[in-house]
DNA sequence: CGACTTTTTGAGTATACACTCCATTTTGGA
DNA sequence: TCCAAAATGGAGTGTATACTCAAAAAGTCG
């Protein structure tokens, strides 16, 4: 049978309060009481709808992750400069969501799914940004592009990860001076 | 009064089983259950010598930061191709534990004085690589150079963080990309 | 040896956690 | 209006965790 409203919005509920908990004290943070109490369910409700809660982190953390790469639609004409520029206002704007992507891909070392969601995205991430760099350089494609782009995504999520230890590190004109530097 | 020799082996023992699992499965391996395993002791020995778990986890990560940057001695004489090697080497050789150095730093939300210990570290080190960099070039010292070295350590951390993901990532020849670029 | 101190033991405490169970209530289509 | 399916409440389970404590053992030194 077709699902009731009210299931779907308990739903939508708790994956808001999950986010809420991650963005605000990461994955420690995320425990299956606060998520019920924040969400203002039971435990019952919550097992109704999620078999574990780390499907209900899951499916945040996917979120999050796409938010790195907006505008989907757009892979194949984005300058360099719109790639960073989303880059850094994510970290910039969902602060504490980036936090959380960072945090995720480094303790994945527990579960290897995630880790391997978070590598295709890399990988996509670097091509992405290999194809805007070869427009912008009217070069062919060659190995030392894929580089150029895998040093500058490293340089962009190494930024991020300082970023992360001080607030008042400028992020994105570090970022910016990366780009330039890998332009040169 | 002066400690017993008994009571130094055992702190020794407890030290080296904490290393020890941090390097193996990260923080989360880290029990107290498992450290007194290892060791070979009971939960009264260690906190007859430690206070809480974390001291200990603390005890061992200060070597784990110490350990990237080595030989404090030669500050002012090496080169720029030293100071990216011995990160190399850190990385590659003591891979976990460089694991355990990212999850510690991305992970330091919940004690702020981790997040400072590891800033700290992180300037000193912008400014051996910055002056580094100066050296090279007999250029006087800039806003530039120390902006260069940042984010040179930033692509550098960022490799790491894209190696722990994928061990099969050659780090090495993409850290030597990016001091190759940061050249230029 | 004998007096004193340090260390060790290991059962025990308190707590937090993810998750279950099922009687009860609510929902929404026929 | 009826009723089967869906959703809920909330007490309960099992387990893992960090940490404690008092008594016993072992080390140190005159």
């Amino acid at each position: 049978m077709a699902r009731y409203q009210v299931g779907i919005r308990t739903e939508t509920k708790i994956l808001e309060a999950t986010r809420e908990l991650l963005a605000e004290g990461g994955l420690d943070a995320v425990t299956l009481k606060a998520i019920c109490d924040r969400a203002g369910v039971q435990a019952g409700s919550f097992y109704n709808i999620f078999t574990s809660k780390e499907q209900a982190i899951m499916q945040v953390t996917k979120e999050a992750i796409q938010a790195v790469d907006p505008d989907p639609e757009a892979s194949g004409t984005e300058t360099l400069d719109d790639l960073v520029d989303a880059y850094i206002r994510f970290v910039t704007d969902q602060s504490n969501l980036a936090r959380v992507y960072l945090q995720i891909a480094v303790s994945s070392s527990s579960d290897d799914s995630v880790a391997r969601r978070f590598l295709r995205h890399h990988v996509r991430r670097v091509e992405r940004f290999a194809d805007a760099l070869e427009r912008e350089t009217d070069a062919s494609i060659s190995g030392e592009t894929t580089e150029k782009a895998e040093v500058l995504l490293g340089a962009l999520d190494g930024l991020a990860f300082r970023w992360v230890l001080d607030r008042s590190f400028d992020f994105a004109r570090h970022a910016n001076f990366a780009v330039a530097q890998c332009r040169r």
